[in-house]
DNA sequence: GCGACAG
DNA sequence: ATCTTGTCGC
């Protein structure tokens, strides 16, 4: 698939922010979004070199499967310089070129893709799988293993409990439980989607762990695209 | 100023 | 994120 970037590449953080703020106004919001999408994307990127700054390489891995199945129907990576420091709410500048290489090396349009990360959780409501659902245009969600704004209650200790995440009095996405006893993964909306629907689909891709599959398979596959190019 | 900090 | 020793639990 072709990605147009609809904004020049920010050259600090004051820039990236605005473009931030731009671009959350382009997020769609509106449900319910894919009900039962037939293909669904993992993506992940791996560091080379300096996890933080601007020295080393990033791969882009994105894993499509066909939901019915799990199976794998198509893959894609890239490899590209990382250009952008980590900053806190910002790092999603790090690794959209490398994800956006990999995704135009796709032969197939995923139905949603699931990206690690957040989305409408995020300080400007617009983490990284906001960020790729403008620019795909497709149906997109975050889930990220650590939380990054807002609050929530207690959740019940079985697979697919729940607690919605609150940050500045609006529900932004939602602690889920994905396995037994384990910690939960924290899921939000990107775009296109709601979060009912957006939990549903990564409660469905993760049977026996706790990420879902699609991340999980991504993860691998960016590690291998970085031994591959540079290691 | 101090602590915390998606990946 | 990545590096990496040591440790706990199944």
């Amino acid at each position: 698939m072709q990605i147009t970037i609809p904004h020049a590449w920010p050259a600090d953080a004051e820039q990236a922010v605005a473009i931030q703020d731009l671009l959350a106004e382009r997020v769609d919001r509106t449900g319910p979004g894919p009900r039962a999408p037939r293909l669904v994307a993992g993506l992940d990127v791996a560091y080379a070199g300096d996890g933080t700054g601007t020295d080393g390489l990033v791969a882009g891995a994105v894993v499509v499967l066909e939901a019915a199945t799990a199976r794998v129907v198509d893959r894609a990576t890239a490899v590209e310089p990382v250009t952008f420091p980590y900053v806190r709410g910002l790092f999603a500048f790090r690794e959209l070129p490398a994800l956006v290489a990999a995704l135009e090396r796709l032969t197939v349009t995923p139905d949603l893709l699931l990206c690690d990360g957040h989305g409408l959780a995020h300080p400007r409501r617009f983490g990284l799988a906001c960020h790729l659902g403008v620019l795909t245009g497709l149906p997109t969600a975050g889930v990220a293993k650590t939380p990054f704004v807002g609050t929530h209650g207690d959740l019940g200790p079985e697979r697919g409990d729940g607690a919605d995440l609150i940050d500045g009095g609006e529900v932004v996405g939602r602690a889920l439980r994905t396995q037994d006893g384990v910690k939960p993964v924290y899921v939000s909306t990107g775009h296109a989607i709601d979060l009912d629907t957006a939990c549903r689909h990564v409660l469905a891709l993760a049977p026996d762990f706790r990420l879902p599959q699609t991340t999980r398979l991504a993860d691998r596959l960016s590690r291998d695209a970085l031994k591959g190019a540079a290691g």
